[in-house]
DNA sequence: CTCTGGACATGATGATCATCATAACATACA
DNA sequence: TGTATGTTATGATGATCATCATGTCCAGAG
């Protein structure tokens, strides 16, 4: 067999995706049979980076589990003229269910950020579910609730905090949520544009790209283009909270 | 303890309270037996203007369902030293439902701004209402996911706002929820002083206070001390969406 | 190899809003 | 009545960040 031919074989073979286990804590309480028996009703899809998932304004007649990937949900001004990343679900997050369970349009789209397997429940099918299992309903409400409160928290800090506030949370977030430990750094690597993570911060790309360079300058990250790697989290964590007054 | 002291030193025995309706849509498909029954498990309780009905970091053990007044949820950034107003809730709204859901701890102070009745439900109480009746818990399923579409949008908004938008979808919202309309105009008295309508923005009360003056100048609005009384509602949604550039 | 378009960096300028300061005004209280 | 206290209004100044403009680097296409 030739190098090229083994290399090409290599990136393909990506047909058991359909096998792969689907779960999140939500679940946690239900018995394999009864999980089983849940997933069986899910229709399975695939998207693509950079494709669409759902789009604001369409009705939402069920409900997402991400298996595996990234999704960003993506919120525009009603004028279209700016665009706000609200969120970044990963693995075992639900996605729609605020819309799904005001049985409402969707007002934010829904973004595959890299290859992305997802289940999709039908309405019918989902609140079943919650009817036979009282424990996962108990589950979402909390979950739910934690949202509101990182929402409410979010609001706030926005308000309140400076460039560099907004962009040293959302490091240590990310950092925290989908980083990967080496050693004593921390790296972040979810191929987000500056436009991309500017939109993540409501910032203009031109700002975010100065603090980056001076925190650079400073040592307390490295940028190896769209891959950040945080040097000195302390430093950050400081930083998610200037009295707004005297940073140096 | 300052319960005891209220309670000792009650000035009025408003005793008829109790007789009072306490209801919420939450309940709407409630059987009124079932309806009776479960607001007998109800606490009642009674908060003068300015009186605190819960302190962040507070465990919360119960949820709160307000029947008459007006409560303002407060908080404060870590450092003590920015205070801002997350929402003003009214009557037939729940109270402290982030908390109770997630089972954690407060993390804003409630505060009554006018003479407020409260009932407050005992965790096992409340959670055994909604393992009996499923359409109260899809009805809070609703409510929790109409209040992140909320935010969410708020969020979106805010980012890129400038203080007039702000102040405008402020008194718009506070007017459709708590304004009295009289013939063209809309009247606001929830007697919010300039620094808590400042909160409520995320602004600076002087800022709050120049634009007032200027819309005043501009026959928006008329300003009767914490009387405010919207003219020209449809100028406000104009300011709502500005796109931040030619204001005029 | 050169050309071109896109992502990123960085300088210059201006608008916006927080901050500081002061004044007008009302209210409560002795 | 005068004094103190709190609320509101408004002017002056500065910090922050958006905007505009330019330059650099790099990858892909001709």
């Amino acid at each position: 067999m030739s190098v090229e031919n083994f290399l090409t074989t290599a990136k393909k073979p990506e047909l058991k995706s359909d096998k792969e286990t689907c779960t999140s804590p939500l679940f946690s309480e239900l018995k394999p049979a009864e999980h089983a028996e849940f997933l069986a009703t899910a229709q399975r899809f695939h998207r693509e980076k950079g494709e669409l998932i759902y789009r604001e304004g369409m009705p939402a007649e069920g409900i997402y589990l991400i298996c595996s990937g990234k999704v960003k949900l993506v919120g525009q001004t009603p004028d279209r003229r700016k665009t706000y990343i609200l969120e970044i679900l990963g693995p075992g997050e639900l996605l729609g269910e605020e819309a799904f369970f005001a049985n409402i349009e969707y007002n934010v789209d829904a973004r595959a950020m890299e290859a992305t397997e997802l289940c999709f429940f039908e309405r019918a099918d989902f609140l079943s579910l919650l009817h036979r299992h009282h424990s996962v309903t108990l589950k979402i409400l909390e979950k739910l609730s934690r949202e509101i409160k990182a929402l409410q928290m979010a609001l706030v800090e926005i308000v309140y905090e400076g460039a560099e506030g907004r962009l040293a949370r959302a490091l240590l977030k990310l950092g925290r949520k989908y980083g990967i430990r080496e050693g004593q750094s921390r790296v972040i690597d979810l191929g987000l544009s500056r436009i991309e993570l500017a939109e993540f911060l409501g910032l203009r790309p031109e700002t975010t790209s100065r603090i980056l360079s001076r925190w650079r300058a400073q040592g307390i990250l490295m940028v190896q283009g769209r891959r950040l790697i945080i040097l000195d989290e302390d430093c950050l964590v400081k930083f998610a909270r200037p009295p707004r007054k005297w940073a140096s």
